[in-house]
DNA sequence: CAGGCTTGTCGACAGATAATGACATCGCCA
DNA sequence: TGGCGATGTCATTATCTGTCGACAAGCCTG
């Protein structure tokens, strides 16, 4: 009977990096025009004003996520040789958590956003397609790293267009495998 | 002195079929979020309160939009042999006005908003997936087509992403050739 | 045990939004 | 030309958002 929910101790430290976290999920799932500052101080059981208190604003507190967003798994973890099949894989099938694209998806949900967008294209650079294309070396590296992160965002934003109608596991196999096909023949140059 | 502008005719069909064209506009370039009722009717120069009058709702307006996007140029209009470089060159140049992938980037431009995704893709497959995959036909036309729609509009996402930095006029010719092979490939299959 | 700093909550405000109904104005027709 | 329906505007409302200042509760130190 009144069953408490345990209060959360009184830490700031822990607390801070709670919201962050929340804030990464939150963004990396919904836009950030859709991301509200209630949405994530509920995740967390907090007040919404201390997010505000502890981050400044909304969009300080995007700009620590996208700063915070290389601290993950990451693409270019990994064989080489694996590239295509690995992120394909994920990129078709999806991964539950926390995947190798999840940076990626931060960027891809808020581009459309007015607001976001400015932020979104000054961090793209800096933290996704510079460290990309170094570790794609060899010539045309920028021409080779844009095309390899078109594709792999297409597939997400095509996998939400048609969340609907899935295909069968066969017809999935196919799509993984010519996708990774490509990517690998993307980034092997 | 006191030049006044011209003001528009009173005719109802007219006035409606131009808050039709500037929303179309606006919703491909901006998200729907961003999109205000007053923008729209501020492009065509009435009040507001008149374009909620024609249309009902903004979702209603939206989903008008969505129907009436297979109006224009369309990617599938011209020579199969050429889509890739036809595809390719408009992904990576750019056109100024109602290209064959505005009806693409309506869909794309939107599908991050909460509002909004629910029409988009409930649009998605019935006005372009559905006749798109039809026109590759053959085995795994499902399947090509994914992947083209999605390479397509991966390309315009990285197009934004990295909308700063351009490529120098020798590496675009080297994307666009590239993407105008792969492009063309997967639906030939 | 008492003071004070830290951590967190509550209520309110300002700005923007879509939507609604009452009002004004234009143009056609008798 | 006068009236009436069609066409468009204005003011208002309700709702949602991020942010701010004042207040409450908790923990550590003297």
């Amino acid at each position: 009977m009144f069953c408490q929910v345990s209060p959360r101790p009184r830490n700031a430290e822990a607390t801070r990096a709670a919201i962050l976290t929340a804030a990464r999920e939150r963004f990396s799932r919904e836009s950030y025009d859709d991301v509200g500052m209630r949405d994530i101080a509920g995740d967390v059981g907090v007040d919404a004003a201390l997010v505000s208190r502890y981050f400044g604003s909304k969009e300080d507190l995007f700009l620590k996520v996208l700063e915070h967003c290389g601290d993950g798994p990451d693409l270019m973890d990994g064989d080489r040789a694996t590239f295509g099949d690995r992120v394909a894989r994920e990129a078709i099938f999806g991964s539950e958590h926390d995947g190798q694209l999840e940076h990626l998806l931060v960027l891809l949900r808020s581009i459309g956003s007015a607001k976001a967008s400015e932020l979104v294209r000054r961090t793209a650079d800096e933290s996704f397609f510079g460290p990309f294309q170094a570790w794609i070396g060899g010539s045309d590296a920028p021409v080779r790293a844009r095309l390899a992160a078109a594709f792999i965002m297409g597939m997400e934003v095509s996998r939400e267009l048609t969340g609907g109608q899935t295909l069968t596991r066969e017809q999935s196999e196919t799509m993984h495998a010519r996708m990774a096909a490509i990517l690998q023949d993307i980034i092997d140059g």
